[in-house]
DNA sequence: AATTACCCTATCTATTTAATAGAGTAAACA
DNA sequence: TGTTTACTCTATTAAATAGATAGGGTAATT
């Protein structure tokens, strides 16, 4: 199941890419008209702008911007930042390896070679998929 | 992340499939080979053979076995079974189909277009998958 | 009839998720 | 320069879920 957390961060930057201008948008107006708690919001937009996906401004005026255009950016990337790792199990993830401890051998283990595969096609998804696509149009 | 009832669940299936006759296996004798916890392992066993992918037998001789062929279960149903929905979120599931409760409107909500892809590449690979697929030559 | 192994219910702990509160800090503008 | 605005951080809490465990009950073989 998706988390919440990842489903309003989509959700945000979707609004951000559908802003015409590139004025800064505060957290308030994000959260009021996407239905989002406006203190969990804040914590996934830090998280997004310390991982380089946006840039915020203090003061008034201020908000959270897009560093970069949409086109640019990759769902591969959003997904890590937001839900954590895309593999569903550790010993076939990319970006966070890691030995099963009950398992004795990957090569022959049944649940690593149907993960694998899974992985490789969710990967070819958001890979794929910028946020310029998410934005409807 | 993949539950362990799910991995525990694919690694009994599999541990069956690589029988070579047809007679039952105690569950006792499959956590014990597979690592997993007996207790655990009963009720996933179970809620496989209430499913139809397995049959059981009870007494002396007893324990589980297939009912098909490794190559006639198909891995959208054993996900289904034990992990739950293959869609991430309700609103993209074909089987478990629930309206977003906090989105207006699914056909301009960005998560609904990322998640319908990403269900679809899911679907593609768990069709594709037989048990027999799973166990190692 | 006794054994064996499936079957069911209930409980418990740890972890994670989601939401909330409150205080602090930095930047913009008058 | 000071006030406003809005971001930033820490901590707390409630709810849900996962995972494991215990113990007893029941049905089918031999």
């Amino acid at each position: 199941m998706l988390s919440k957390k990842t489903k309003y961060g989509l959700k945000a930057l979707t609004y951000l890419a559908a802003q015409k201008d590139k004025q800064p948008v505060q957290i308030a107006e994000i959260s009021k008209k996407e239905n989002i708690s406006q203190k969990f919001l804040e914590s996934i937009l830090l998280s997004l702008r310390k991982t380089g996906i946006l840039g915020s401004k203090k003061g008034k005026g201020g908000g959270y911007y897009l560093i970069k255009e949409p086109k640019e950016i990759l769902m591969t990337d959003v997904m890590r930042i937001l839900e954590g790792p895309i593999a569903l199990v550790p010993c076939v993830s990319l970006n966070f390896y890691e030995k099963c401890e009950d398992c004795p051998d990957e090569k022959t283990c049944s649940v690593n070679k149907l993960m694998l595969k899974v992985r490789d096609a969710n990967l070819a998804v958001y890979r794929n998929n910028t946020l310029a696509d998410l934005v409807s149009t």
